[in-house]
DNA sequence: CGCTGAACGGATCGGCGATCCGTTTATCCG
DNA sequence: CGGATAAACGGATCGCCGATCCGTTCAGCG
């Protein structure tokens, strides 16, 4: 890739990040140009599509997110570690604004730029949730479907400004509904 | 109101019935007008804005889930009260298609056409919470607006096509983790 | 250096919600 | 019944959006 294209590519995620976390996942594409000094074609040369443009930002953190699933996995407690992740999912999600509605489409959609890293992402939960199943801290009729649905829904909660005050306590309900305390034989 | 007018009026609102059901609460006000054969301006000199539309469309729903609410309020079980208003808010949401964000923004901005009728049906809920609270049957530390929170979580659910599959399943684990089965004194 | 293809961005397109304003018409009253 | 009048109408227009086109510029290599 030619300098300059890596420097207007580079400034464009930046300007994205703020503009994302700021503004949400709807933000003006023309503006965002703006703010990156570059014209709009630039912007839609590098990144094709919004969802383009939102799969570069966000990739990195949902590996991060999988790579912790996969530590947690080796940690000691099934349930602990369970409950570790999905904390750590849903307060990720308040890093951007609106990127719950995203995550939900790019798992229904296999065209999606971002379906690859949800599914993957769901697969590492699914993990975590059959160790405490086995372990029998987790209720055994949810599959990772299910779990990552219930991130989601917490996660959207987190994002709707009348709803954010409550999202803390509900995480905590939805979690005692998840987890069902320590085996009972 | 002249006749024509109201001839306008009835004929808009059916055919946003039709259309908010099929396409969602985004459906382009052109295209509406188009279907019912009048100009744009006509569409929005009855209804100035989105909002003002889908408060049209939307409030007999609400009062009827209102009145609902106050007639299990007066019936045998407060569990089963409570558990068949939730079971009915949430399968009205299916109705129409992208009606949660729109009650979620509604609550927030009281200046919001649909503000009142929101917070009336969050305050109806809440009577019934409190009332299986009393009765010890539903778990203590909620309040009115987290339950409202929690509908509206799960109306989402039902609202994306790729959680949607799923959503029934989730209705009994979250509703599970606001009942808390009969009073145990 | 000079060439050349990659990268750039202004201009343009169709669609959106909103607004303006000249035309039509339902309704009322003489 | 017929004319006045205000209400209702809708085409045209505005500023915004994302997307695309295409002539211009310039980075990088031989």
């Amino acid at each position: 890739m030619r300098a300059d294209a890596r420097k207007n590519r580079d400034q464009l995620l930046t300007v994205a990040r703020e503009a994302v976390a700021e503004q949400g996942v709807d933000t003006s594409m023309r503006d965002l140009a703006r703010r990156a000094g570059v014209g709009l074609a630039t912007l839609l040369r590098h990144f094709p599509t919004r969802e383009a443009l939102l799969d570069a930002l966000l990739r990195t953190s949902f590996e991060e997110l999988t790579a912790r699933a996969e530590e947690l996995a080796a940690s000691g407690s099934a349930e602990d570690a369970l409950l570790a992740w999905l904390r750590d999912c849903v307060s990720w999600t308040t890093t951007y604004r609106g990127v719950t509605v995203l995550m939900a489409a790019a798992i229904e959609d296999p065209d999606s730029a971002l379906h690859a890293s949800c599914t993957t992402l769901r697969a590492a939960g699914a993990r975590l949730l059959e160790r405490a199943q086995a372990a029998g801290t987790a209720r055994g009729d949810l599959d990772g479907d299910e779990l990552f649905a219930l991130i989601a829904a917490l996660a959207w909660l987190g994002d709707q400004p009348s709803f954010a005050p409550s999202a803390g306590h509900l995480f905590e309900v939805v979690a005692s509904a998840i987890l069902t305390g320590p085996a009972r034989v």
